[in-house]
RNA sequence: GCCGCUAUGGUGUAAGUGGUUAACACGCUGCCCUCUCAAGGCAGAGACUACGGGUUCGAGUCCCGUUAGCGGUACCA
């Protein structure tokens, strides 16, 4: 029968962990998941210059609050290196890898990518120190002198393996250089420690991102030279900017960090589905899917091969990130029940420091249905404190606009006051009630009721948008609404 | 330069082994609802399927070429 399976999610701390790498978790995990296999988390930092302990809790943090959590692991590959040094001696010693002396060639003021295509395109000498003689080999380095350990690519002939998403591939060993294991200084290079550790730890199915795709044929050399069974590959397109632009850390920033969304009110759920669109489909017509639904329909069969672009506006205030997550996001607000949404708000409205403890206590029948009203027209669980403010504290500001809009007329000055004592007296103060005598007053006064109805909502919210006016005189009650009508007046005409 | 991957509306994706007017979602526009904004409902705009050749009765779907983007080509990961 079919073995085990066994995957992992492999990033490296350079950075924090981004929408690509989480993708790229997502889908190791959801395999695992699908195929009652185990996920295993290991954190590449062998790059020691470049790694930093605060991108690996990054990592951690942006995984958890994915709900990605890891069966095994977190492993740290720098604790490996031995492990890594013994294979290439072993390979050393199989006659499948050689050391080399050539001197490690000094950097110069060209960049890294000129440099590479420069050395490339002057084509490669046969490797002098190819077939040196172990025996001689080992006398030099007894001698004290350093050499790195490179791999015997074959000459002449092809590497093939079969992708799970991208199909059949070829490459010729002709096009593969005697790559490097082990650095001079005695520092294992990625392509051997990735496969070494992957074989220690039984991987079956590595699943990553398309940019290891070439490099894939190195890797399975290894395995060979090693002796050791070859995983199955599945290599995922890659996510793009606008405009197919590489998606950088340094140049997009924060819109690409997974704790970014985490911070400003995204759900983990409305998060992993909308990721789980980018790049790939069940090939229905559905969109929304819980994590079980993605456990159950996943495969890699889906994942199509071109890059998608995650589709972010720079400097939008509104659509600061891709629109279809934000509405993914919105359609989890409304959708899930109202007590799991509750303790969200609740953090969001400390966080803003207008949080009252009686909210969750003795006015949680109330909390739970502010929460109700407001969520239809919110996307993030942020908006409850910015855009919600007014519903939840008394110190709040009158937008501009909205004062502008709704509270221009002069007539005002005597209309609110004169609102503000009637429902004082509406006995019970319903949403009726209210709305009858605010009707009843408009009449009187000889006015249309949507100008007292408009410049309530300005003068009890600040805003000019939001729920029903009445829906937000009972949410607020009647000695707040009363007040915040007399209160306003002072804003009639500015 | 060399090797490789990709190419369907603004974006994400559909269109089993080639078969009628290229589908869905987001976004956009309009209408309905209505006290505003959302949500919801309805309608619509938007793609000669990168370009050029083939094969075929018939191609988004197969083949070749071109172009573009991306990846690799490192004693980075």
């Amino acid at each position: 029968m079919a073995e085990k399976v066994r995957v992992r999610f492999a990033p490296s701390p350079t950075g924090y962990l981004h929408v690509g790498g989480a993708r790229t978790a997502l889908f190791n995990w959801l395999f695992a998941r699908q195929h009652g296999g185990t996920f295993i988390l290991r954190i590449e930092d062998t790059d020691v210059q470049r790694s930093s302990e605060a991108m690996v809790q990054g990592i951690l943090e942006g995984m958890h609050w994915l709900q990605l959590d890891a069966d095994e692991g977190p492993f740290f590959q720098s604790s490996f290196v031995e492990a890594h040094r013994a294979a290439a001696r072993r390979l050393v010693e199989a006659d499948k890898a050689y050391y080399d002396f050539t001197p490690k060639e000094q950097g110069d003021d060209r960049t890294l990518k000129e440099r590479i295509r420069e050395a490339a395109r002057e084509g490669r000498e046969p490797n002098p120190y190819r077939d040196l003689p172990l025996a001689e080999a080992r006398a030099r380095l007894a001698a004290g002198e350093a050499a790195a350990i490179r791999l015997k690519v074959p000459a002449s002939g092809v590497s093939r393996f079969d992708d799970m998403v991208y199909g059949p591939q070829e490459r010729n060993y002709a096009d593969i250089e005697d790559l490097v294991l082990i650095r001079s200084d005695g520092h294992p290079l990625y392509n051997l420690s990735v496969v070494v550790d992957d074989i220690e730890m039984g991987i079956t199915h590595v699943i990553r991102g398309q940019d290891h795709l070439t490099n894939t044929h190195k890797q399975v050399l290894i395995y060979e030279a090693l002796n050791a069974s070859v995983p199955r590959f599945g290599h995922l397109p890659l996510i793009n900017a606008p405009g197919k632009e590489k998606l950088s850390k340094r140049k997009h920033g924060e819109i690409v960090s997974v704790t970014t969304y985490r911070d400003r009110g995204f759900l983990p759920d409305a998060f992993v589905n909308f990721l789980a669109l980018l790049g790939w489909s069940p090939g229905t017509d559905q969109e929304i899917m819980s994590r079980q639904e993605l456990i159950e329909k996943f495969s890699l069969d889906g994942v199509n091969k071109s890059a998608a672009i995650f589709n972010f506006k720079e400097n939008d205030p509104v659509d600061w990130t891709d629109p279809k997550a934000l509405w993914m996001n919105g359609e989890y607000l409304r959708a899930m029940p109202v007590d799991e949404l509750l303790p969200l708000v609740a953090e969001q409205l400390q966080r803003h420091r207008i949080w009252r403890e009686a909210f969750m206590t003795t006015e949680r029948e109330w909390f739970a249905r502010a929460v109700e009203l407001l969520r239809a027209r919110y996307r993030t669980t942020v908006d409850f404190a910015t855009l919600g403010r007014p519903y939840f504290s008394d110190d709040f500001e009158y937008e501009p606009p909205a004062v502008k809009k709704n509270l221009k007329d002069e007539r005002l000055k005597e209309l609110l006051p004169g609102l503000a004592e009637r429902l004082a007296t509406v006995e019970p103060f319903t949403h009726d009630t209210a709305e009858a005598a605010l009707r009843a007053y408009s009449e009187e006064q000889n006015v249309k009721a949507g100008l007292l109805i408009n410049a309530s909502r300005t003068a009890l919210t600040g805003q000019a948008v939001g729920p029903g006016m009445f829906d937000i005189m009972v949410t607020l009650g009647r000695e707040k609404s009363v007040e915040r009508l007399r209160r306003a007046v002072a804003q009639v005409g500015k």
